[in-house]
DNA sequence: CAAATAAAAGTGAACGTTCATTCTTTTTTA
DNA sequence: TAAAAAAGAATGAACGTTCACTTTTATTTG
């Protein structure tokens, strides 16, 4: 009797179709059909792997989301300073985003418009505790500002999605002085 | 002989809806009949004040972007100081990004995805030059920070879409307490 | 100033195309 | 060789756009 045999690697040739396709032409104008290809795989076999179109796409986002932060967290752990904690997350995030940039655009893109479905983002959001307990303990030392986690996620993290975004489009091109200079901007938008 | 007698009205009806219909299912999600439809009109009536759906989407966004930098810079003139010039126009945008938060976040839902053409979003970009401006003689006075404009925009101004969207989707609720703490981070993360 | 006229504004139905998904058949694998 | 995996063709629904027609509006004419 045949076992389940489904190449793991055909499963990862269509999660990268779709997030470069998607990237490229957004959800609703990628075509199953256009995913198919680009995966060298028949359009029926996209069903032995995912339930529809809608199935594809969230767990495509859920897969990246959590490349995203295991990539963020890689480095640190929680006997680090605050300070030396903070750094090291922004600058695994910022490599992430510049380097990984196929896979942050098809993130900002998710986060920003109404493709993927309310629990698939839920799920995307769990994996960011670290980031909320360094900053829990950074407000209790009195080094980080006494304000909400949204706030400091908006003012530290996101606006690297903006760069990334300019950079993508040629408008900046990014060297280390500068990542440093972004760096400084967001601790100084944090700190106490 | 009759007169070019089409009605802004139903021009305005139109626009709305797109707006509306993509917030909540995207660009391609959204069907001509359905915008005919919410806009109180035959979808053939679309193609007289429209060329085709592309366009539809370009003149809404290129429509949007530019009251947002009417209300943006309604109150600043050039004979405001560096940091009350800032300070205002802030608070300008914070105000719109929250007040009008279907007008904004079609603006982050575009400029997030491939679904406006290049000479829109360029044509978008022009009107922000007072802020530039503003930049340029803080970065000459010493009080803001001589980093890239991308960067300051980045810092100061990006975040803002970051918060509305939280706000939206219902996780924060912005008070004005919370608006001045937003506003100081946005502030430290520039000046010098 | 009506009535007549001409042109634009507006419409609903229809067309051709594209798409997600399913069905039937073939290939692979254990 | 039997069952899963994969393929390609088929299907039905949905979409953007056009077409043929009606209504409205403004100008011209008697």
């Amino acid at each position: 009797m045949a076992q389940l045999q489904k190449s793991i690697a055909k499963r990862n040739a269509l999660i990268r179709a779709t997030i470069a396709l998607v990237n490229n032409n957004g959800f609703h104008a990628t075509p199953m059909s256009k995913i198919a290809k680009m995966a060298n795989v028949s359009p029926a076999t996209i069903y032995l792997y995912f339930e529809n179109k809608q199935d594809l796409v969230n767990k495509t986002y859920i897969e990246v989301k959590a490349n995203y932060t295991e990539y963020a967290f890689a480095e640190y752990n929680e006997h680090m300073s605050v300070e030396e904690g903070f750094e090291n997350i922004w600058k695994r995030i910022a490599d992430f985003k510049l380097k990984e940039s196929e896979n942050a655009m098809f993130l900002s893109q998710c986060d920003n418009s109404p493709i993927i479905d309310e629990p698939s983002l839920q799920e995307g959001i769990k994996h960011l505790q670290p980031l909320l307990d360094l900053w829990e303990r950074g407000k209790k030392e009195g080094i980080i500002k006494p304000i909400s986690d949204y706030l400091l996620y908006a003012y530290a993290i996101n606006p690297l999605s903006f760069l990334m975004i300019a950079q993508k489009r040629g408008i900046i091109k990014f060297n280390s002085d500068q990542i440093e200079e972004a760096y400084q901007a967001a601790w100084s938008s944090i700190r106490n």
